[in-house]
DNA sequence: GCGACAG
DNA sequence: ATCTTGTCGC
C-alpha cells in the first residue's frame, strides 16, 4: 500500500500545526467496516545512532495466521517528543507498508489514536493518510483519567479526556494490567476495544503487536 | 511554577 | 525505545 507525505515538519511548532489541521478529518462515529487483514505496526530503535527499523505484519483477522510482512530501515530525523510520535515513527512504518503484497484493511499501532492532547495520535495520523480503518494500542497512560477495570479478561474502563470518552482500559487477560486502547479511523471506541481484545487471545498484548515488534527488531539486527 | 509525559 | 537470562511464582 503506498502513501505518499509532502512537506513533512522538522519543528514541533510546525509539526503541532500539521495535527491541528488534519485532525479535522478523523472520523471515529463510522462502525468498522467488514474486514479480512489485520496489520500490526510496530519500530525498533537502534542504541548509539539514528537508525531505525519499521516492521509491518498482516494477520487473518479470523485466524491469526500470518499473511505477509514487510520491514523498511532508515535514519530517524524527528527527536521523540511526547505527543508527536507520529512525526518520528511514521516515515519507517509508511515505508514497510508500501513494501507489503497483501492490502490490510486495518491498521493496529503501537501508541494511541484520539487519546492524545491534541485528539491526534499516531494512529489517527496514519488513519488519516492512508484513508483506512487504524486504532491504537498503548502498554501505558498518556492521556485522560481511567477507573481500574475489572480483572477478568475482556473487561474494560473508559478513559476520559477533557470530559470526552477517547479509548479503554482494557484487561486483555485475567490478572494483568491493563492495555490502552483508543480509535485511530474510520472505527469507534467500541470497535477499537472489541477488536484489541479479539487480537490478544493469549498475551496481555495483541498478536499484532507483538509480532510487529519482533519482526521489527530483527530487521535492524539484520542491517546491522 | 511543578510534575507528567505514547515510543 | 534501549541495556537482558534465568528464575520465582501461580
Amino acid at each position: 500500500m503506498l502513501i505518499t507525505h509532502e512537506k513533512w515538519p522538522r519543528t514541533a511548532s510546525e509539526a503541532e500545526a500539521e495535527q491541528e489541521r488534519l485532525s479535522a478529518l478523523v472520523d471515529v462515529s463510522t462502525p468498522l467496516a467488514p474486514h479480512r487483514y489485520i496489520a500490526g505496526l510496530d519500530v525498533a530503535y537502534a542504541i548509539g545512532s539514528s537508525r531505525v527499523a519499521g516492521a509491518v505484519v498482516v494477520l487473518d483477522a479470523d485466524t491469526l495466521a500470518v499473511e505477509d510482512m514487510a520491514t523498511a530501515v532508515m535514519d530517524v530525523e524527528f527527536p521523540y517528543v511526547p505527543g508527536l510520535l507520529a512525526f518520528r515513527e511514521l516515515p519507517a512504518l509508511i515505508a514497510a507498508l508500501a513494501e507489503l503484497t497483501v492490502e490490510p484493511d486495518v491498521l493496529v499501532c503501537d501508541g494511541y489514536g484520539i487519546a492524545h492532547p491534541r485528539r491526534f495520535g499516531l494512529a489517527c495520523h496514519l488513519g488519516v493518510l492512508a484513508g483506512k480503518p487504524t486504532l491504537g494500542v498503548a502498554k501505558t497512560a498518556f492521556v485522560g483519567r481511567f477507573a481500574e477495570p475489572g480483572e477478568q479478561r475482556g473487561e474494560a474502563a473508559e478513559l476520559v479526556h477533557d470530559g470526552a470518552v477517547v479509548g479503554a482500559a482494557l484487561r486483555t487477560q485475567y490478572a494483568t494490567k491493563p492495555v490502552f486502547v483508543s480509535p485511530g479511523h474510520l472505527i469507534t471506541v467500541e470497535d477499537a476495544t472489541r477488536l484489541a481484545l479479539q487480537l490478544a487471545p493469549k498475551y496481555r498484548l495483541p498478536e499484532t503487536t507483538r509480532l510487529a515488534d519482533q519482526l521489527s527488531r530483527r530487521a535492524l539486527g539484520a542491517a546491522a
